[in-house]
DNA sequence: CGACTTTGACCTGCGC
DNA sequence: GCGCAGGTCAAAGTCG
């Protein structure tokens, strides 16, 4: 389950999916009846270390801190945010989280080793832009805008390649 | 025994 | 109209 501070009742699951096999959970907002926020949550079907999360609607009560980023609450299966800004400051309906779990940069190693380091720079530079939550709101509108004019593309898969350790500083 | 989770069934929208 | 896939419901199961 993914902690991203709001709580979340689970209301139905699908064992497989036409664009992904891993078992997709829905979530309704169980910290207000009438929220009407939903979250979708399934596994990469390129990675199954990383979780997606697709959160959909606004949440109409406030954010609850409580719990968020303590590190009680980072469990070896909880996933961590690429994000701390709350939800209810993104103006789009449809909000992305791109969750790592415990992930191995394995597949930046091996581009490494196949491109020879060259991209090394726009690597450092990506992990950085991603510890910076004034770029990561706007590039989650940017990638939802992206996905709502592309309606043949189905599913989202990033693979960001970085520790969890540098996610968490 | 109540709260929470699981899971199969059902509903709905969309493409052919 | 039919079939398929996504989304939701609700009964059954599990746990504290």
């Amino acid at each position: 389950m993914v902690k991203d501070g709001y709580e979340w009742k689970k209301y139905g699951q699908k064992k497989t999916t036409k664009d992904n096999p891993s078992p997709r959970a829905y979530y309704k907002c169980a910290l207000a009846p009438t929220c009407p926020v939903k979250k979708k949550v399934q596994r990469s079907i390129q990675d199954k270390s990383i979780v997606v999360a697709t959160y959909e609607g606004k949440h109409n009560h406030g954010f609850p801190f409580r719990d968020l980023f303590k590190p009680s609450s980072v469990t070896p299966e909880a996933s961590i945010m690429d994000n701390d800004l709350p939800m209810t400051n993104i103006s789009n309906d449809i909000n992305i989280d791109l969750c790592l779990c415990n992930r191995v940069p394995t597949d930046v190693t091996d581009k490494q080793q196949k491109d020879g380091g060259s991209n090394m720079k726009a690597l450092e530079c990506i992990s950085s832009l991603l510890k910076d939550p004034n770029f990561i709101a706007p590039l989650a509108e940017a990638v939802v805008l992206s996905i709502n004019s592309q309606s043949e593309q189905v599913g989202l898969n990033l693979s960001l390649g970085l520790p969890q350790s540098d996610l968490s500083k």
